[in-house]
This record gives C-alpha cells, structure tokens and sequence, in this order.
DNA sequence: CAATAAACTTAAGCATGCTTAAGTATATTA
DNA sequence: TAATATACTTAAGCATGCTTAAGTTTATTG
C-alpha cells in the first residue's frame, strides 16, 4: 500500500519521465498508465502507484482514470536523462568505435549513474554535438531540443523518390543489427521504388542494392527529400 | 527479519565483496563484519544480514562472532568489479583528459553498469593495460591481478633517499585534488629528506620543490628505490 | 440505457537493503 | 574468575518498486 512519503529521484522514476516525454511527443493528451506500462514492461498497478509518487514530487500531474502529463519540472528532469543518454551512445561510437545498435542498452544504464561534471566533460570532448548517432536531436545542459529537419517515416514515403535517412528508431537492437549487415547508415541514400499494398512492404533501394522491408522495418526509419 | 531468499548479485553485493578483497589484502584473517561496515558507511546489522545472504550465495564463508573470508566464487567477482572499476578510470582519463582525483567517484558507479562487452571494448581501445592511473594493477579477463613492483609507502622510506612514486590511494578526493596542484603525478620523482619524530610528518622533494605532508598524507603514497 | 467488457486503481504482499533497539557472545580487567 | 565493557547478531520496521488479486470506473454495444 502506498504510503506517501515520496523523495528522491531515482532510475526507475527517471526511466518512468524519459517514456512519458516520449509517449507526448505527438500528442497533447494525458498519457495513459496502461501505455506507459506496456513500454516499461511492467504492470499497470505499478504504474499507478508511481503516477502517485511522481504528482506527489510535482513532476507530473495525475488525474485517475484519465492519466499523466510532465509539469515542467518533470519535463526538464526527461530532457536531462534523455541528454545524458545521447551523449553517451555518441560518446561510445566516437571514441570505441561501436557501431549504432550496439549502444543503446549500454546507454539504458549509464544515463542514470553520471555525474554533471562527467557530462559536460563528455560534451566538450564531442564539440557540443547536437545530433546523436541515431539523428535524434541532443537537448542542451539548458534543456533546448535541436530542431530536427522535418522528416517523414518511410511508410508514408513518395513511391518513385529518393530520400535520405535521418533518423532511426532504434530500440529494437536485432532490427539495427540487420540495418548494419545491410551496410545502412545515418544519411545514407534509400530510393522508395514500390510499396505492396498487401502489408504495405517496401521496396528500396541502397547503395543500388534492393532490399525489402516490412512495414514494421521501414516504420523504424525516418527520411527526408534528397533534394532540398 | 531474514527470510532467507538470496537470489542474484546486485550492486551493493558487489560492493561489499569489493571491500571485502580489499581488507584481506594483507591478512589471512577473517574480515569483521564492523570492519566492512566502518569502511561502507553502514551500521554492523546491515554487515551481518548481508553476511547470511552472501554467505547462502557461496561467496563467502562466515562465521558468526568470527567474521567472513570470500569464497573462490567471491574472489572472482570482486576482482571482475575490480577490474571494470579501473579500466574505467583509465579510459576516463584516456579519452577525456580528467585527471586522477577525478576518476573514481565516477568509476565506483559505472563499474557496476557496464556489460562483458563495453568492457572488452574499453580494455581493447586501451591496448589491455596492465595497471590503472594510479599505479593499481587491474586484473584480467580470467582474473590474474598482474604483479606491482615491490612498493614501500612514504611513511615507511628512508631519509635521504630519492624514490619513484609508484601507486597513490586515491579514495579521499581533496588529498588527490592537493597532490594534482601541487604537480605531484606517477612516476614522479620523490625525495625523502627528513621525517619529525613528533607526529611523523615527511620533509619531501619533488622538481626541486619542498614540500611538508602529514603521515596522514604520507600514507596516501607508495615508492620505489630510483636506482634499479 | 442497462448490461457487459475493457481500462484502470487499490489492496495486500514480497524482495532488497537499509535503520534503531534489544539481546547475546567474546574480550578485558580487577 | 566473575563482573563489565566491547563486539557482534537478531528482531522489528521502513522505503522503494515491483507483483497478483480484487474492486471501481469508464467505454461499448445490443
Ligand atoms: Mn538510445
Ligand atoms: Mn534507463
Ligand atoms: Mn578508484
Ligand atoms: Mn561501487
């Protein structure tokens, strides 16, 4: 039973912002506990009792039954971990040589055990970079968010025109180790030749190379015109 | 009240089996359990609790009243965090430039955050050291710890001799800040000139400068003879 | 619009790792 | 060697963050 005596901040609160500021990125609805629970992979219940705990520290605020929305502070702690998980999957490619799935689940971890003077220190040592590996934008120590070109995702793309990858959504580790086999990088060019309406498959083309993806595959990749 | 479930290695367990290796450094003795707990900050039950666990782990044996002595199994993980707690210092200071007070706030959590990978990776890109910033030999993959050069530590030196300074106990971050400004590094080179009697402070010299350090101090640095 | 289904919350409980307070064993010393 | 001090352990309890099971609210639909 929840006993409302709430104070620090810790991994799994974290954790728990980065996937709300994430869930609202496209939408100005509350987010629901059940959504939040699915991507953590947790229960609802322990979603619940934690929406209680993070309204209690002013870092979001909670309406039952209707969900979750970040207050500022909330945001800002979000920004601030989602920063320090950029900076490390960049840290990492630059200076071992990772390739871009090989980053993610180190960075999962090491976002929450950094100290501000290590980051800003790892900041420096990259010049400021405001783009990751991955083309998703690095929130500044003042907590701005670079604007990212206006990309579109692959499965809404123009039959019959040639883009470049921008951004990869890339959580899934077995999808970008198949983009790596594939040769595909960050701003590599990819011609949509045909899509299926079937299953809306797509039929690219990479380096003159054919490949076909899923819908779910091409939906993990973000493009904008080659020509602009 | 102990339930007796004791499950997987966790981050404090690792910690106390860390501290443990180190306190039977130069014993053959059991540790105490006050002993562990003075140098973790944490009260004696907490030790003694732990015990048990570590204990039903088969990490380590345990006496009650007697103290505990790590197991083989034990030794291999607190060397392993051993081990990721120095290669991490070492990269830090590698790629980033941070100097050796810096280091080891940082790599006292990382150690406990980084998997079998990242580390092959690090230890790799470092060309698989054999001793840290500060002198300390970081033990390998199958858990040898490389031999250090017979050292002797300052408060322990002859007057009138000049030696090398060869390892530095860098827990307490203000001494390693004092020694950074006063340019003190490893392998610098280190006169003994006179120790007094009263309270054993050490009259050094090191690139021609004088400087005064209580035994306190002192006892922070090990050397070897200049001359073999 | 009432019955039912789906979504969500509350309650109870467990695991980990601490704490303080009380109890027991070992060491000291008169 | 018995009393006393010190060292150590056990017991009870708390905080965090999960779980399952039961209960409540909101949405769906016949
Ligand atoms: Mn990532
Ligand atoms: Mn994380
Ligand atoms: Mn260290
Ligand atoms: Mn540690």
């Amino acid at each position: 039973m929840l006993k409302f005596i709430v104070t620090m901040i810790t991994i799994s609160k974290e954790d728990y912002l980065k996937e709300i500021y994430a869930l609202s990125l496209f939408t100005d609805e509350p987010v629901s506990t059940s959504k939040i629970a699915e991507k953590l992979n947790i229960t609802n219940a322990a979603t619940s009792d934690m929406a209680k705990k993070l309204s209690a520290l002013d870092l979001l605020s909670y309406e039952k039954y209707k969900g979750v929305k970040l207050t500022e502070k909330g945001r800002t702690i979000a920004l601030n971990t989602i920063r320090r998980h950029r900076l490390w999957e960049t840290f990492l490619i630059k200076t071992l040589g990772l390739n871009w799935g090989e980053v993610h689940d180190e960075a999962e971890v090491l976002e929450h055990q950094t100290s501000e003077f290590l980051m800003d220190r790892i900041d420096q040592f990259l010049n400021f970079p405001e783009f990751d590996p991955h083309g998703d934008p690095i929130p500044t120590k003042e907590g701005l968010m670079p604007v990212l070109p206006e990309v579109v995702c692959l499965t809404e793309a123009e039959i019959g025109k040639t883009y470049i990858i921008q951004k990869v959504d890339h959580d899934n580790k077995e999808v970008m180790d198949y983009f790596t086999k594939l040769g595909i990088e960050l701003y590599s060019e990819i011609a949509l030749e045909d899509r299926m309406k079937f299953d809306n498959s797509v039929f690219v083309s990479i380096n003159n190379i054919r490949h076909t993806f899923s819908q779910q595959v091409a939906s993990k990749l973000f493009v904008v015109n080659k020509n602009i």
